[in-house]
DNA sequence: TTGTTGTAATTGGTTGAACCATTGCACCAA
DNA sequence: TTGGTGCAATGGTTCAACCAATTACAACAA
């Protein structure tokens, strides 16, 4: 009915802004910021604000900051990590499409060989959490994002689980759309029981099949539904 | 001969110290850190300086920040990305190995899409670059990472770009054991060529299983050369 | 008792001024 | 040319104070 009022601190916006000009190319890679004091003035706030927001970029590897020197942009093609991507998703509308099925493309490539380790590696209490995520009575996205995650967790590969944190940030926004087809709520209840049962049974082919599968459905469907809203 | 003195700034000391006790389990999850004013106390800093460490903590999704109510500590394994993981490998040398295997497994199934869809995709000019890069004169280590990044480049996905970043990152650091091997200079000196060609030739099978044959090479050498070290 | 309201306490957010530590640079002397 | 010296610029840290959102709770009303 009502959709969250989008509050933000000063020292969000102020972040927001800069990475904005850096990406946009406005703040070109190599080129120096102004001093943190006079950047603060131009700003219209204070230099521990500022100095707060910097430190995200700092963290986000968008600048380089060396005291007694000065601030420096970095280039993002190089130095740029997946949190910087989510914020592109977020915040520039104009290329959200492609990235997003950029972002689908790689998933496929890597979802299904995470499946079939988990199907070999998996312990036994992670397929009874499995067996019970069937059973509960979580909404279809809520169960999604947890049975993909359990499966993170039974491959035995910590980067699965933190690639897969990185898919479900991205889909937590776009599910929505996704999910209020009726034919992909039944496809996707086909696959958690399939891909479950393929796992429990240590069947890794039939898990990554099952999973590359249900990948390239989803991957259709989101095209469609993309070239139909943006185009 | 030398190396590089670690030097660190107060804030980065202090989200070190609470990074390591998040990953840890010494604060876990759910529980709620002193308030600033407290925890400045007890780590005997400005209450700005612990504000600025805890800016990064944000960044790196590990806590939760609310203004008049607290801060509240993330479930890392719900929420932890990539950054984080670079933090891991670096700091807790005791699964550095394992996190490594990990990695290089992944990388194993994403770098071969990468290079097919770059001898698709590519520009010509991406081309030129590539074909340009045999013939510089930068070290063994300083092409590899060039002509990935190129190659990341001409794929046209940008997720491709920002997961080597991250791969980048971490060979960076453990690069030079690999190439201090002649026989791995001599395996990716060839590599690059051929991987090269196939692209120029807009080869895309060819490049895919290029790719895949250097990686399996060098994850097995890692794992001989992890194995001697750590067993 | 139950629910509401108002108030105080708690806690993160922001500001301002001052001082410390590191770096870069111009200048000088050997 | 090389190394030292001092100054100015700039990020790092501290201190003190106040603003703003949230929570806890007492007081009150139905």
């Amino acid at each position: 009915m009502f959709t969250s009022v989008n509050r933000k601190n000063l020292n969000e916006e102020i972040s927001d802004q800069i990475i904005t000009k850096i990406v946009t190319g406005a703040l070109p890679c190599g080129s120096k910021l102004p001093p943190e004091r006079d950047l603060a003035l131009q700003l219209n706030v204070n230099r521990h604000t500022l100095r707060e927001a910097l430190r995200k970029l700092d963290a986000l590897d968008l600048v380089s900051i060396r005291q007694g020197d000065g601030i420096y942009v970095r280039d993002f093609r190089e130095s740029g990590n997946l949190e910087l991507l989510k914020y592109l998703l977020f915040s520039r509308k104009d290329i959200t499409s492609d990235i997003l099925k950029n972002i689908l493309e790689i998933r496929r490539f890597i979802s299904p060989e995470m499946a079939y380790k988990a199907a070999l590696n998996r312990s036994d209490e992670e397929a009874k959490i499995l067996s019970s995520l069937l059973l509960s009575d979580l909404t279809i996205e809520e169960r999604d994002l947890a049975i993909h995650q359990s499966i993170a967790r039974g491959s035995g590969n910590i980067l699965y689980i933190f690639l897969l944190n990185f898919f479900n940030d991205i889909f937590r926004e776009f599910g929505g759309l996704y999910f209020s087809f009726k034919e992909n709520v039944a496809a996707s209840d086909r696959f958690h029981r399939s891909i479950v049962k393929a796992i429990c049974n240590r069947d890794g082919n039939a898990a990554r099949k099952i999973m590359n599968d249900i990948l390239v459905y989803a991957e259709n469907k989101v095209s469609k539904y993309m070239e139909s809203n943006y185009e």
